[in-house]
DNA sequence: AATGAATGAGACTTCATTCAT
DNA sequence: TATGAATGAAGTCTCATTCAT
């Protein structure tokens, strides 16, 4: 069957991409052996080893979708010119967090976790999530700057520090969810509105 | 076989979970072989599977004490009856992070990436870090009801979803200063103090 | 199916040989790899296979011509009727090695030495240097003969050993050159005609 | 078992060694599996690769062990100091490498066929085969260098060609005795006698 | 109790060959 | 005939664990 199209090919990568993150998620990165990967695609060993290099790349497309993942949303929620307000923003990014939970493969987040930990002895995933969590991290000063210009936070802040704070409310949710379990996007977003306080008449 | 005194016992365990340690914080618990851990620890195979009957008690034992850490802290902070604000109490928990992070044998928050990831797949870890991120979670619950019986923030609002994101802005903290490596305690309490706002006269 | 000339077969064949010699050349036999042979070939697998049953079939042509080269020469320089000299003889074949070390792709003396180690677990290789080699040495028992005939050798002795001899040399200048590297005809024929003597008047 | 003594290390290697050449000599190098190494050895594999670090080390120490044979032999020979004769410096070279054929494990001079194709392409079968074989040639310059003082070969002829066509002979009569499987040291020692010439009276 | 050589299941990867198009 | 993606057996090597001394 030669002469395969792109769309062939980029549709055998997902088939196995899919299926090494169903069994990372079930299983983490380092559990998940080749031959797992492999029953699971439906594939060949030959096969797999013909759209990736090695185990470590296959391990490194997966981390690099887990963490891209939340910002191609933001993206797409930055682009309404409407005004987000940090908890809108916040709350926007956590349904989407809650709904990657729903895949039939599994919960998505569960990779995320996988892919911090890899970071601290992989210098390619490292690389990702640095590059990754800056642009996300972003967002949030922008949203903490369009604040400071609405009046809603004190303007001589330094919006890099408050996006610091917004973004890192992310990781404890994730974390929250999938170790404690009780957190939901609504507690976590009224607990955040009941910090920052609401404006006294 | 007799002889051995039980401190004896101890300080071996210490030995090995130190050497352990020392090795994940550089390879991650799965590039850890026992090798490793034989090596570094100055023991034989022998002696240290005299002390710990696996792999896995070993990964426990450094998982243990990485989720353990911030806890215990945290009850000696608590213990000082001056009423704690948000802010401060998180102020002490990001600078005893911080603390340790300088330690000789390497950045001890890195296991806790570890520990994270690993709890996703191995019950032991997971049964610890729930109940130990219940455990510290609660004091934040306790920190915010203090504040609400202070008339400083929102009484009607549920104190264990302001606990949720006090804690939750740790994993936040502790990930950035992995990953992004901008962070610092001041930064981000800087950052916390501009979202709780400043009562306006 | 049909269409194709003998001419064609024959050139394809040609094509894919030479592109394995050229891969045996630099990497030996067995690190030659049929991808290696067909992507220097510039065919396609199944091309490939459609001249060739197998892997070893290519290596059997090969091994096969790298053993034949010398003996054709061979031939040629006896059809002239001049009597050959013993030093005229080997004079002839170490300059024909010497030229096949310049052909283009690569020194083809060098398969030889792979032959030669194939052929110990080889059978068909096996058969092809004991047949080539037979040849090739009864060409010096020839000229053994005519030295012979000449006055110039022992005539009591055994043509056939003188023969063992004067072939044994050849292998023995090809490994110097390809290991010790400072071996030449020039060289190697003053050293034999040193050792033949010359007769003192 | 542990605390072994360095003797008992030495004889697992030779254990070792011993099994993987009884392969090689059957299979040569690359039909060699290391399954069949740890096979034949009796050990497992983990202590095989407490010995050897990879499948090419063994190879290596193989190939080395092959290449050295004649040489350390030949150090022996000349420590006698009565005067050798061209021919009788190849004799007992011819003789050792015959005694060399007769080894329970196998032919043992196959393995030099396996070294000197592998030296093509693995620069340290190739170190250990230049610096092997340019001791032993040397030694053979010595020999015409003795024979030119005694007035038995031409002393205008530089010894170091002599040396070569000496030296030639055996990678010939190695060849020979394998693939054709004809010639002894006597009848090769015949051969070149009749052609160094017998002294006219 | 201590030692560390030995074990062997199992991980990752390659590559000669086939066959649907 | 030609293509080249797919196959899967087989190869090399690792490493948690044991046990004779």
């Amino acid at each position: 069957m030669p002469k395969v199209t792109e769309e062939h090919r980029v549709a055998r990568r997902e088939q196995i991409i899919n299926a090494a993150r169903s069994c990372v998620i079930q299983q983490g990165f380092h559990k998940t052996t080749m031959a797992d990967v492999i029953r699971e695609s439906g594939l060949s060993a030959g096969a797999v080893y013909g759209y990736f290099k090695s185990k470590e790349e296959i391990v490194a497309a997966i981390a690099d979708s887990a963490l891209s993942s939340v910002d191609q949303l933001f993206e797409g929620i930055l682009a309404q010119e409407a005004p987000l307000t940090p908890a809108a923003a916040l709350d926007a990014v956590l349904n989407h967090l809650t709904g990657l939970a729903c895949h039939p493969d599994g919960d998505i987040t569960r990779v995320g976790l996988q892919a911090w930990a890899e970071a601290m002895h992989n210098e390619g995933i490292m690389a990702v999530a640095h590059q990754k969590y800056s642009l996300l991290r972003n967002h949030f000063v922008a949203v903490a700057r369009r604040a400071q210009a609405d009046g809603t936070l004190d303007p001589d802040a330094d919006p890099e520090h408050i996006g610091q704070v917004l973004f890192g409310l992310i990781p404890g949710f994730i974390l929250q969810r999938l170790i404690l379990g009780d957190v939901t996007p609504e507690t976590y977003i009224a607990g955040l509105k009941a910090l920052l306080g609401t404006p006294k008449p």
